[in-house]
Order: C-alpha cells, then structure tokens, then sequence
DNA sequence: GTCTATAAGACGATAGAC
DNA sequence: GTCTATCGTCTTATAGAC
C-alpha cells in the first residue's frame, strides 16, 4: 500500500475538484456528502472543508471549473469553416468532454438549482454565458438554439445512465441512432454505465 | 382559521401528490424533505409517510402521475393533420403543463437519478415509453429527437428560473425568442419565478 | 384518518493535534 | 498540509394516542 504524499496546496485542491465534479455529476449537490468526495479524493473530510470552505463553495468551485472546461472545448471546436462545420466540431468536442467523469451532469445538476439563492444566480449566468458565446461566434439565433437543446438532450441521457440499455432495449437503440448519427460509437464508448458509481 | 375537514384516503393521497410534485420540482428528490411536502399539502409528516411508505416510494409515486399528466396532454395534442401541425399541438401542450408546478423539474430531476438503483430504471423506462409514444405516432426519428430535445431545453430553462431574467438580461431575452418563436408569451407567463418557493 | 413524541442515523462544520 | 474526534442539527421512520 503505497503511503500519501503531502502535496502542495494547489494540487490537492485540482484533484479534489476532479473528484468533486465527478461525485456531484453523479448524486447531485444535495445528494453528494463532503465526505462522499473526501472518499473519492483520498483524503479526510474536514480537510475538503477546510479547503473549499463551505459545501456550498466547493459546488461553485466544481461548476466553475466545469464551465471552464466547457468553454475550453468550444474554443478548440470553434474556429474557420461553414456553420455546419463549427458546429460539427463542437458537438464533437462537447462529446468528447465525456471523458471528464460527471461534467455533463454537474452541469445538469446546477441547471436545476435555479431556486438556490447562491447557486442559482451563477447557474443561470453561467448558461446565458454558453448562448451568449453561440451567438457572438455567429450562430443564428435558430441555430444556436437548436445546438444548444442537443446538448441539454445528450446531458439527459447521460444523467439517466440509458447506455447500458442501447444494447438490449430496442427502442433505446434507436433513440440513440436518431441523436448520434455520426458519433453513436464514441458516445456509447464514454458515457457511464449504470453500475459505476460516478 | 378553517379547521381541517377529514378526507378520503383517495382524496387526501392525491392532494399530497401534488404538493409532492410541486415541491420535488422545486428541490429534487435528495433535497425534499418529507416535511416540506407534508407542510405543502397542511398535514403532519408521520401521515405522509404513512400514506405512502416511504420518501422513495412517495418520489415514484410523483413520477408516475408526472408521466401520467404527460401523456394525457400528449394524447390531446396528438389526432389529425400534417406532422408539423401535430407537433405544434403537443408542443403547446407541452408548454401548457406549466400549470403543473414542478411537472417539468420533477421530470428533470427524475431523469437526473440514473444511477439510483429503484429510481433509475424506472425513470429510464419513463424517457423511453416517450421516445416510443412519439414514434409510434409516425415521428422520424430525426423529428422525435429535435422535438424531445426541445423538451429538455424547456425544462432546462425552467429549472434555472430563467424567466425574470428575460425582462432585464438582453441575452436572455434574445434566447426566449429564439426557443419560443409562436409561445413565447405563454411561457414567460407560466413560468415558475426566482423567488416562488416551489 | 390524523396527530404528537421520539428513536436512530447521517451530515456539515469546528477544535485541536501532529 | 493533513488528520482524529466530536458537537449540533436535520431527517426518516416508528410507536402509539385520539
């Protein structure tokens, strides 16, 4: 068993956040306990208050980072080409963030929080934020919506674990092949599966 | 002060089921206690849970009738015509479900639970009957999919409580035309507030 | 049909040591 | 930088009365 090392600050803070998304994306904010990502980041849970402050912080933490990541990937996506093209790479890149375990449903998870006086606010700036970058990269409005509801459906897929039952349950099939035309593969290789616990 | 009449157990099962959808909406599954919704529905929380077993049980309870809602509106926007026009008609209806406090977030969060091991397949099996629903009704399926999707979006917007923020956010403004091109008005009308409790 | 009282457990946060 | 111990609070569910 290898013993702990004692890290810098920062870095532990990086990989409690990584642990965070993970466990928030997977119960929830209210579901997920301090000691829930402690667990996950091996260490003890008054150390991630201590650092985060409040649970309420680290969840601000963990949605900052993952708009972070977000707008990261839309900046890797974006760039020369037709709409159709940007747009393309975007929902490639916007998959492709199924690699970072939770960030779909950490996403979705804020979302719902509307009604929380602190989260709420950043919830609801955070999405004004990904339209408001659509359409100042010259998505019409019609567009950007429309890209915009496609990923509010991939993170819903994710959030109900509906992997799995591609591949028994007929009709998920096919909900599947209508939504992923060309990606079906990569989302059904990185979406998490229902027995994994985030 | 009125004081309480006594009610049928029918009678009182289904006024707490409307205080439940309105107040897991609100807060989620995780997030609800049993006594809010008992405090809702002005009776004590032991009866809650007497009339209903447990918070668990109680949740799917609220699904079921959540779908039930659904589907019954679906029904009524369904019937004769040309695609798109069938397809206005169930959005509208949609939209109209508003009136439901809490239908669309307690959908949200439902279909948040993937992993949860009671839940989960039964908000699965919820997603997919209305996948089927709308093929069997002759939708493409790249037409079931963009109209489910728009779903999402509705719900997602409604879960941030994005609404006041229409009338002073110019980007905000600029996303409700673009998502509600015909119903817009409705929707701003119907539309759970920041500050409503549930 | 409905309530009050309460047991049993879980959780966030603080104190304080190393 | 990180841990152990622990307090106080909230929450679900049960017991039992009316």
């Amino acid at each position: 068993m290898a013993s702990k090392k004692r890290l810098s600050s920062d870095e532990r803070r990086a990989l409690i956040l990584t642990a965070a998304i993970a466990v928030f994306g997977a119960k929830g904010y209210v579901g997920t306990t301090t000691d829930d990502i402690a667990r996950a980041a091996d260490v003890s849970q008054p150390y991630v208050v201590r650092l985060f402050g409040t649970k309420e912080q680290l969840f601000l933490a963990a949605l900052d980072e993952t708009l972070r990541l977000l707008f990261e990937a839309f900046e890797r996506g974006a760039g020369a080409g037709l709409d159709d093209e940007i747009e393309a790479r975007m929902g490639h890149e916007y998959i492709g963030l199924l690699t970072v375990r939770g960030l779909h449903q950490t996403l979705s998870h804020a979302f719902l929080l509307g009604s929380h006086p602190v989260i709420g606010p950043r919830a609801r700036d955070g999405f004004a934020r990904v339209w408001a970058y659509l359409r100042d990269l010259g998505f019409p409005a019609e567009r950007a919506q429309a890209f915009l509801a496609q990923g509010m459906m991939l993170n819903t897929m994710i959030g109900l674990r509906l992997a799995d039952a591609a591949e028994v349950d007929p009709r998920i099939t096919d909900l599947f092949a209508a939504c992923f035309p060309t990606e079906k593969a990569t989302v059904l290789a990185l979406a998490p599966r229902v027995d994994e616990p985030w």
